[in-house]
DNA sequence: GCTATATTCAACCCATAGGTTGAATATATG
DNA sequence: CATATATTCAACCTATGGGTTGAATATAGC
């Protein structure tokens, strides 16, 4: 049951820097160098982290001369939300036992 | 902007084996030695498994003598639920341009 | 053609992650 | 009490992550 997207994903988005790129990009795709701008770290640095998201498959690449054209591709994002949401059922199900208990606490009164 | 809950839980769930015992805390608490059981790697491991979920908070941990009653707290599972809701605006968006373009043609035929 | 800009590649550093094995600790059980 | 069981603690190993700096590469602009 190897699902590498997940582990990639899950890992790409367990950093903070990449997760502000990933919502930098939400808001329209951008150049490595505008990426980079805001931090307080080496433009090497985040050029990695845009590597590391492009390889988890959350971002796209298309070269424009020397310019790099980055993307948000939101897929992954939702098979993420989409295994989150198996534990909706559960979260319900802790919601249904702790009414059942208040009930059950209520009769008692 | 630091969310070492978000840090951690996606840190946490980045790992195969850590969400499969996930999935199988969602079917009800269970001992560490009942969740290292499946694995094919050493107790130790699983046992350390367990602590990263727990460090994570994905995790809660109930001493009943020498065994440990381990269960399921899907609050961050949640936040990430959330951290991911914001894209889908992102995703209507998108399939809101594709439906555009695809109503454009239509005209066009 | 020369220089500036945008980007990756490569080597390195240090901390952390995931795994192992071997104690240590605490609680059950005969 | 002695032994078996459930679990963590500790030390270790190797690989990976996130950061740095210093090239190398490719394209733009004068």
């Amino acid at each position: 049951m190897t699902t590498p997207v997940l582990d990639l994903a899950f890992a790409a988005l367990s950093d903070p820097t990449r997760r502000e790129i990933v919502q930098r990009l939400a808001k329209g795709a951008a150049r490595v160098t505008d990426l980079a701008q805001p931090f307080d770290m080496s433009f090497n640095a985040v050029s990695k982290h845009v590597m590391v998201l492009e390889r988890a498959g959350l971002v796209r690449r298309t070269r424009a001369g020397r310019e790099h054209h980055i993307a948000l591709d939101p897929k992954p994002i939702r098979r993420i939300a989409g295994w989150a949401s198996r534990y909706e059922r559960f979260w319900s199900d802790r919601l249904d036992k702790l009414e059942a208990f208040l009930k059950a606490n209520r009769k008692r009164d």
